[in-house]
DNA sequence: CGGCGCCTTGAAAAGAATCAAGTCTCGTGG
DNA sequence: CCACGAGACTTGATTCTTTTCAAGGCGCCG
């Protein structure tokens, strides 16, 4: 276990809110281990029970629902800072996987240790909430790009929103975000084709307004960029860590 | 103040949980009083900090968000039992508005005693973040619909998913529900234009699966409409009402 | 009676999916 | 050391689902 609450690196990030001594101290307990998965590797397994909840710490994977006919719709992107089994530990099982993208390392709690957490730390009990709430919010507002957009808007909202995300995380060096996914990922996230993602993601470097090559986003317009897309709001609130 | 907790009609349902006496006393003392929307009017609005919470009690309406373009996506049916304003109560601020569609009877919260209630009550708490990870669920399931499936398949999920909600509430009569809505409400959720939308209904009525009419949806035959959507697990699951 | 909101239907236009190759990189094994 | 295959990215051509445009009908309320 490498990585102590005490000291833990995201916490001291703008995007997430502080904690007080006693939080601290408190997660510190609730964390029982750190568990590295590697590329490509299944975190979480759709309508599994998992005894384990986790939060990011390093590297990103994706959340994905497999549907009957094979397809499959990815609900989410995992980045450093986010929870976990949220759903598994109070609704009894995961609602969609979680596989890892890159190598990632996350801090493991157990989920018996959950009905502890509500019992005596109503605030951080209150954050987990709103993690949930925060959750809702994200995949509302993916619902209405993906119901509402065209393929040229969906592809320039996510684009931005990893590149504001990941920024906020400082991990923005010369308007360069690591963007380890895949085309396919990019593309069942926003329900269009991979043929049709490629050829709008062309688009967008033929206007020179994004380049995504080599699993670096490359963003020359930002400004252009955010007006193909629609404005998302809670563009720098903070959020709880858990 | 009609109805109390303690005789609350939702309640008895088996859709919903149990709750202590314990439990009820607090609600009853949560609940602040009753507010009866008119058909068309606005609950709470997208952006808005209320100062009040509510439940579902009776009638029907809708959750969406509007875009800078002018249209709109419906990300959720308000049924009774329903929580609404969540979002507000933990993030500050809703992420979306609801509107009745009908005239609503809705329980009262006041949004200051939800601390309380954090303090308190954890196995309330806990529901709520229940409440909230269902509401998560919701969205993906939608999501995964909107973005992967044709035409046809998003109206038979919807209507299904109505047909089965609407059954579990008490509100089946000879395989017809009630379902206010008008087409491009539903256009609206599943991402089609109106017109779209239509002529799938009338595929639908010309098949004999399912009727659509003057405000009352008649499932003529239950198992080819789940086969043309997708199963949608989830479908007896029961939920806390708060 | 007139207007408005909602539903319905046909025809044309367009955006996106599908089909079909072909390229490039990288890791493996002969 | 190089051939080979897998996986990911590109691109052009074709097909088709869905949108947009247009118009008419129906029921209800002032």
């Amino acid at each position: 276990m490498k990585t102590k609450c005490e000291t833990c690196p995201l916490r001291q990030l703008d995007l997430f809110e502080d904690m007080s001594r006693d939080e601290v101290q408190f997660m510190s307990r609730f964390k029982t281990g750190e568990f590295v998965a590697q590329p490509g590797t299944e975190i979480l397994a759709e309508g599994a029970s998992s005894s384990h909840l986790y939060t990011a710490l390093e590297g990103m994977g994706l959340r994905y629902k497999t549907l009957e006919d094979g397809s499959r719709q990815v609900v989410g992107f995992v980045l450093p800072g986010d929870f976990i089994g949220l759903q598994s530990g109070v609704m009894g099982e995961m609602k969609h996987s979680v596989e890892a993208t890159t190598r990632m390392t996350m801090c493991v709690f157990n989920r018996s240790d959950l009905w502890e957490l509500f019992r005596n730390q109503p605030r951080r009990a209150f954050d987990l909430t709103h993690v949930a709430a925060t959750e809702e919010f994200l995949l509302g507002e993916m619902l209405a790009v993906v119901g509402q957009m065209d393929g040229m808007a969906k592809i320039a909202w996510v684009l931005n929103r990893f590149f504001r995300r990941l920024t906020a995380l400082g991990l923005n060096e010369n308007d360069q975000v690591p963007l380890p996914y895949r085309q396919q990922d990019i593309a069942d996230s926003m329900g269009l084709s991979l043929v049709h993602t490629n050829k709008t993601l062309a688009k967008l470097r033929g206007k020179g307004v994004a380049t995504w090559a080599n699993d670096v986003l490359t963003v020359h317009r930002p400004d252009q960029l955010a007006d193909l897309g629609y404005s998302t709001g809670l563009g720098a609130a903070r959020r709880p860590l858990i």
